[in-house]
DNA sequence: TCTGGGGTCCTAGGACCC
DNA sequence: TCTGGGGTCCTAGGACCC
């Protein structure tokens, strides 16, 4: 198979360009850049269609307007910044407060999930319509395989890439990396060479000269507990793991881990594409403002906690699905997590059957510490129109042992 | 100054059945 | 009194990814 990587660069606002800026905080007041535009220019008629002037008129907000990291209070994290911004030493996942002492004047963009939403599903559809076989791997990111598409193998790939690219800047003005290799692993790994815009060919012989020197911990599947263990080991570069025997790594990380470490420091992986997946488990969960304790904020507690309940049946409802195992999550004040789950009879979208099974959940989980979140989950999905069928299937049951007795 | 939210997959023990 | 396997489901925790 061949696989492209590709993954778009979510960041607009040109006029930005060059700044630190970092996007993330879970918890930013809703319409906090209108408001502070609104300010800036009191002159400007705001009240209706202010959005969507702000939407169409993105690079006429004045740097000024934007919101600086170190006003910012809470509990969200960095979901990514530019490349101004990670010389300071700042980087994905890392807590927003922690980031403002590295860097107070950076610009603090909120998430905008529907605008993201928006944008990535045009990247998505125009990448099928060049490529049919695609497999999603969340808003940013596909694997294409490209093997069967008209004029793909020009130049291993490279033109085809340039297209898609092109498409995609034209269409959206987005930015797009894009590797291109033999199989997935090697294919994500090609589209890290070259951020935010570029295209990297990695053919099978390019193995030791291009990833070999990389650090394991650059291998989709090596997160920082493997990367640590292997460092322990005396492993740090993917080369060094290609240099250990198979039976050394199984010895230090077990059969399935270490087998697979010895493949992908190889280069070896024959994956397919996953083009048609079903949702194994849906799931609302959220980080209080401050931790709250189960007996002294109990009513705070109980409101979150039936809205998340009603908020998983609202998703479940809406996307057709219906699921039988019910669970919850909780985060103490010392970040330990704990999770309950119980499973019912009948698959359910219903959100009072979910509040009441999560409540039982609840009861069976230790409450002396002070939460700082709660999560509620639904998994053993299955499409909701089987469930009728079975329900239907009880109900006849039902009958039949009614007239049985 | 602690560390979001939404997922997937794996492991391991115990229950239960054949 | 002690001792089988295999298979599946359930539950809890944890690693990892985007």
């Amino acid at each position: 198979m061949d696989a492209f990587y590709a993954s778009v660069e979510l960041l607009r606002y040109p006029q930005l360009k060059g700044l630190p800026v970092v996007i993330g905080g879970g918890r930013r007041r809703e319409d906090d850049l209108l408001a502070r535009l609104r300010q800036a220019q009191p002159e400007r008629e705001w009240d209706q269609a202010e959005r969507d002037w702000a939407q169409a008129h993105l690079n006429e907000i004045p740097v000024s307007v934007f919101p600086l990291l170190k006003d910012y209070t809470g509990r969200g994290v960095i979901t990514t910044a530019t490349y101004a911004a990670r010389q300071f030493g700042i980087g994905s996942a890392m807590g927003l407060m922690k980031a403002a002492k590295l860097c107070p004047q950076a610009i603090l963009l909120p998430v905008d999930f529907p605008e993201i939403r928006k944008y990535s599903q045009q990247f998505k559809s125009i990448v099928t319509e060049i490529a049919p076989l695609m497999e999603d791997r969340g808003v940013d990111e596909v694997y294409i395989d490209f093997t069967d598409v008209p004029g793909g193998q020009r130049q291993g790939g490279r033109s085809l890439a340039r297209l898609i690219q092109k498409t995609i800047l034209d269409a959206t003005g987005l930015t797009c990396s894009i590797g291109v290799a033999p199989n997935k692993l090697i294919a994500k790994m090609a589209s890290e060479f070259n951020k935010p815009k570029g295209i990297s060919v990695v053919f099978e012989e390019d193995l030791q000269t291009q990833i070999w020197p990389l650090a394991c911990r650059k291998i989709n599947g090596i997160g920082p507990k493997a990367d640590a263990k292997l460092q322990s080991l005396g492993v740090v570069t993917i080369g060094q793991l290609a240099a250990q025997e198979l039976a050394w790594l199984i010895e230090h990380f077990g059969k399935k881990t270490g087998a697979w470490m010895h493949d992908a420091a190889h280069g070896r992986d024959d994956r397919p594409l996953v083009m048609d997946s079903e949702p194994v488990s849906m799931s609302r969960e959220t980080t209080f403002e401050r931790d709250l304790h189960a007996v002294r904020d109990k009513a705070e507690l109980g409101a979150v906690f039936t809205r998340l309940c009603e908020q998983v049946a609202a998703d479940l409802q809406r996307k057709g699905y219906v699921g039988k195992t019910i669970g919850i999550k909780l985060r103490y004040d010392n970040f330990k997590t704990a999770t309950r789950d119980q499973t019912i009879e009948l698959p359910t979208d219903d959100a009072k059957t979910i509040r009441q099974t999560a409540g039982l959940c609840l009861k069976r989980v230790p409450l002396e510490r002070r939460l700082r979140l709660l999560g509620v989950r639904v998994g053993g999905l299955e499409k909701a129109g089987e469930q009728s069928k079975i329900a239907q299937e009880a109900t006849d049951l039902g009958a039949t042992e009614q007239q049985l007795f």
